[in-house]
RNA sequence: CGGGACGUAGCCUAGGGGCUAAGGCGUCUGCUUUGGGAGCAGAAGAUCGGAGGUUCAAAUCCUCUCGUCCCGACCA
């Protein structure tokens, strides 16, 4: 039989691809760098949607919807921003057969467009906070993609906000990326660290990003989401001015922010093993899988068993599937449901029926156990609270064991070495060190061992105490460099 | 966008100018099985990624093109 996945430490990026494709969760399709999302990847985006789009009504923002198209005109209006974001553009010249005077673009992000109209909405104070939030499609033009981590046209939630304060976009600011590292952390069970992006990450437009930084399992960083405070920016380049408290005219504060599909292949890349895909139980499709196992004499009896199970299961307000089909083995089946990530598996069989007993296994650890079938429920929603934390709190043990504090730059390109992929072996990780804050240093470091300023992480700025890795001037950031996807 | 590898049935692979394109896996039908990818019998399934060219003859040689992966550059 032939191995359906590459093994990680033969070849990460094959191993990833393998997963995605033999788990049905996306597909290649006929338009270059644009992939499928299949029912099994959507149901688990719709998982993450949903949690997100809970937490954005619980802090008060409502959900619209702008235009695809977006004149190019829009996009011109912030010069950083187009610039930021004009080679990855999609431009429609013809539009019912002729040809526009104005060509559109794709939206790459709504900033624009939703300034454009937030002009017409806002003219005092007590038109402020405005906080819309919009789930869509947004495309970039991307040279080499990758399912779900970047392809040209993605999914996403991107919010936009308008304040009467700076301090209030701030706060706005830091709010949302609360709120995605909560979410991250305890839905997707992916550790991150939440911090701030250098000059030259930031995003194009923005006075400041700030991002939630996760660790793969090839230990390259994964920016899982980011928030930006856009100062006055974009009030300037659309005119967005409101009354004030004090009767004068001032431009409003914004912040813009968003996470994409990508958080599935964080996921993936998280949690999953050599035999496939590995879900945290709050994104699975199904919370468990019973399979029965019989002989012609007693098909029957285990049928009727399985059957009650489910139903049992059900009533608890479990998703359950049984596995019924008569045309592949038992064995089969286990393999097959380990592949597609289902957290806990439910076996049952003539010998169990006799103790009244089920055989429950999970599917991160591979441990068994049997149960009472009468507490299978209790049981179930113990296994997935087991499995919630424990897939967590591995990646996080991951993650720590592989981050190092770095004083100098003989100590980067030695953590760094010169291997760019594999996993256990291969060096790299979270680089943990001080920082100038000049860009020199960034492109020099990039330059010699490919990795990046991550972020620099909140809640470790105060009192830096030191010299530059990499330059040695006095430092003035804790940052932490990183290869990234 | 540069460098490399690869496109032959749903998947993996053989064949590198010459008869009807070969095999394994999967799929379908039937029987038999079922506690970690089961067995037997039968069947279906391929304009060899696409276009053009060379040739009596092209999956095979040449040119172009599309796509996927890897390595760079660029970027979420």
């Amino acid at each position: 039989m032939a191995e359906k996945i590459t093994p990680r430490e033969i070849d990460y990026s094959q191993w990833y691809i393998d997963i995605v494709l033999n788990a049905k969760l996306a597909d290649y399709s006929p338009v270059k760098g644009s992939m499928v999302i299949r029912p099994r990847g959507y149901a688990i985006w719709e998982k993450i949607r949903d949690e997100f789009d809970r937490r954005f009504k619980e802090t008060g923002h409502e959900n619209a919807y702008f235009p695809l198209l977006i004149p190019m005109s829009f996009l011109k209006k912030e010069a950083e921003h187009v610039e930021g974001f004009a080679p990855e553009l999609a431009v429609v010249t013809h539009g019912g057969g002729e040809e526009l005077e104005e060509p559109y673009c794709i939206r790459p992000t709504s900033e624009t467009i939703i300034w454009a109209m937030y002009r017409n909405w806002i003219q005092s104070w007590r038109d402020l906070p405005l906080l819309i939030n919009q789930w869509a499609n947004v495309m970039r033009w991307e040279k080499r993609t990758r399912l779900f981590l970047r392809t040209s046209e993605f999914l996403w939630q991107e919010g936009h906000t308008a304040h009467e304060t700076e301090k209030e976009a701030r706060e706005e600011t830091l709010r949302i990326l609360e709120i995605y590292r909560d979410v991250v952390e305890r839905c997707l069970a992916v550790p991150v660290v939440a911090g701030m992006k250098s000059e030259s990450e930031k995003f194009a437009g923005a006075v400041e990003t700030y991002t939630i930084e996760a660790m793969m399992q090839d230990k390259k960083a994964l920016q899982a989401g980011t928030s930006h405070f856009l100062g006055q920016n974009f009030a300037r380049a659309f005119d967005v001015q409101f009354q004030n408290r004090q009767g004068q005219l001032d431009y409003v504060w914004a912040t813009s922010w968003g996470v994409s599909t990508r958080l599935i292949g964080a996921v993936i890349m998280t949690h999953s093993d050599d035999k496939g895909l590995v879900l945290p139980p709050t994104l699975s499709p199904e919370d468990a899988v019973i399979i029965p196992i019989y002989r012609n004499d007693s098909k029957a009896a285990v049928i009727a068993y399985a059957k009650k199970l489910e139903a049992d299961l059900k009533t608890a307000g479990f998703k359950v599937v049984l596995d019924i089909d008569d045309s592949s083995s038992p064995g089969w089946k286990f393999t097959e449901w380990e592949l597609r990530g289902t957290p806990v598996r439910i076996e049952i069989g003539p010998r169990d029926i006799k103790s009244n007993q089920i055989v429950m296994v999970r599917r991160d650890t591979g441990e068994k156990l049997t149960a009472l079938s009468t507490e299978a429920a209790s049981k179930l929603k113990e296994l997935h609270n087991l499995i919630q934390s424990s897939l967590f709190e591995r990646a996080q043990s991951f993650r720590e064991k592989n981050t190092e504090p770095i004083s100098d730059l003989g100590g980067l390109i030695e953590f760094f070495g010169t291997e760019t992929a594999g996993t256990e072996g291969a060096p790299g990780g979270f680089a943990e060190a001080l920082w100038c804050g000049s860009a020199a240093c960034e492109a020099s470091i990039k330059e010699k061992t490919k990795a990046t300023i991550r972020c620099l992480p909140l809640g470790k700025q105060d009192h830096i105490e030191g010299t530059c890795a990499i330059c040695g001037d006095p430092a003035k950031y804790q940052a932490i460099f990183a290869r990234n996807y």
